[in-house]
DNA sequence: TTGAAAGCGCTAACAT
DNA sequence: ATGTTAGCGCTTTCAA
């Protein structure tokens, strides 16, 4: 692999001049421009990222922190980052952290030691701690989960209220018995769309029961079918299931199937997200859509502006009940 | 940051021997040892990878392309690069192509300039020719979709015999006139699954039809709807599908059921892939089932194998006919 | 055992 | 307009 070394000497003119063809810097000649041009093809020289970002300081690079790649959710915003990052010449690597403590770290100091700009963190299992420390001298913005000292900026929606309307639309249909599928409330999203739960209840004056409360460990299929596995075997069944993901909410459905039992007729389910799926499963799902290709252009957006040191807010994007047939068959 | 300078500094010492501190040098004195500790840990130094990398030429970082994060298809052959991966102390970058040319060049030369040390491509719409020129010098392996003239080292299966498998299957359940959904024949292995298809179709007898083979663009579920619409509105309607992806399949049993139909009993469906979806689906859907974990592992093995310029063998992995509800309701 | 210094490939300040 | 050169942070050879 050829360096700048060699396509000076070939072209016949100094490494800077290399240099500054590379960088389309204005003052080079037409001549000395194409002298250089075809030295650079000749040897099929490519600039080393390495030598230049050691130089400069940066790597026009961001990373991407997911839990897990298996979970649909992440797929459209990563897509609104991918493009806005582009468009400002920046390219992303998705980190898969599976939650591990030490693949974090890993991501963590490659940001510390500029092989990275940036970090958009999307992973609910992160290390607040860690991740607050390595804010104080880096840029990293939280999407979708965040932490409510406000210390990173976020980009997010409102937890709270797209639950209570999920629940709200169960309560009118006529369903008094409401369950809820949630996942482990040691996650912010979780607490909050719990909240959510609680108020549409209390405002219909219907009892908050722990029997119609199920907290899984992972927001798998399988999480929900044993979810709604649970449910039904409690005294009283529910008579809609408000899940607070797609994936949880479709395999109640299952379960609900496999029971015998109808959807919507019998039990009701609303899920969470709007993920490709939701409008795959039999019954469609009613679910609520966040805006996650905006989403990701937002955080992306902020990034870059943190990176150059412009101040950045934090956002609260607009979500959308859509309702289909596992409410309203 | 602190930097190795300083760090010598506040330990009364030279940077060679922090460097020699930093790699687990034999030769060093527990007690100068110590001294560069401390000072480490008072300046939360961490070193620079890029300083490093540059010296070493090494970055222990593999680049893992991919057309789409959205295909579940690469979730359970990413688990396994990444877990083979760490154990080697290497860590994975996913790098999501959306089979953009553009994208593809800007991961190459992070390889060419020494950001990452391989790349496991798993991208059919990647360009054959720009991969081979990088092969020629760096470590590269393909994983699934593969060249046939075996200039790359691949892992992959017998996608004809797997999709003759899954058609003969149909044919023994009395289904005469099976369909294909394939996508585009630009890909090997689109190509070679209709060659099973073909292959089984021939061996019992049944004549090849054109009106019976719709090709899709992609591989979405809407793709798959599209299909059987179009498959439906052919003067015989076929009785059983056979669609290359299982997202496609999914699309085409909603359509089936949308158009009143039934599956398996009207028209019986198989896909490829056993994503977790196939099992979500109703009817559950009967699949070819890769073996996704140890294609990703092995791909592993083999990139970090090249790496350290190690012979590696392509390897032909064993697939399995899994039948469910939508053949055998 | 430790230190001095060269050099990995590049950019930019300064000089011409 | 172009060249010379220092230096980004690190490792490693050579010398002490």
């Amino acid at each position: 692999m050829a360096n700048i070394q060699e396509v000076a000497k070939k072209a016949g003119v100094s490494v800077a001049t290399v240099s500054r063809v590379l960088n389309h810097h204005p003052s080079v000649t037409p001549k000395t421009r194409v002298k250089v041009e075809n030295a650079i093809r000749e040897l099929n020289y490519e600039p080393s990222m390495l030598g230049r970002n050691l130089r400069n300081s940066e790597s026009r690079l961001l990373l991407v922190l997911i839990p897990s790649i298996s979970n649909p959710f992440y797929t459209e915003i990563i897509n609104g980052i991918q493009t806005t990052a582009i468009k400002h010449r920046y390219n992303i690597l998705l980190c898969e952290t599976n939650s591990d403590p030490r693949r974090e770290n890993i991501f963590f100091n490659m940001v510390r030691n500029k092989l990275a700009d940036g970090i958009i963190s999307m992973d609910p299992t992160i290390n607040k701690q860690k991740l607050t420390e390595l804010a104080e001298h880096h840029s990293v913005i939280l999407c979708s989960e965040y932490m409510e000292d406000g210390s990173i900026p976020y980009v997010t929606i409102d937890n709270e209220r797209a639950a209570y309307q999920a629940v709200k639309h169960l309560i009118i249909l006529g369903k008094k018995k409401v369950a809820l599928i949630n996942s482990d409330e040691r996650f912010l999203y979780a607490r909050q769309r719990r909240r959510g739960y609680e108020k549409a209840l209390t405002e219909f004056g219907i009892p908050i029961t722990d029997a119609f409360i199920y907290n899984t460990n992972e927001l798998n299929f399988h999480d929900g079918v044993q979810a709604m596995r649970m449910l039904l075997r409690t005294g009283e069944k529910p008579t809609a299931v408000f899940a607070v993901s797609d994936t949880l909410a479709i395999g109640a459905l299952k379960e609900i199937n496999a029971s015998g039992l109808k959807a919507p007729e019998d039990i009701a389910v609303a899920g969470f997200d709007n993920i490709s799926f939701s409008n795959m499963s039999n019954p469609t799902l009613t679910t609520i859509a966040q805006p996650m290709y905006k989403m990701g252009a937002t955080a992306a957006t902020m990034l870059i502006n943190q990176i150059q040191s412009k101040q950045v807010e934090s956002i609260v994007l607009e979500h959308e009940l859509i309702i289909r047939e596992s409410t309203m068959g």
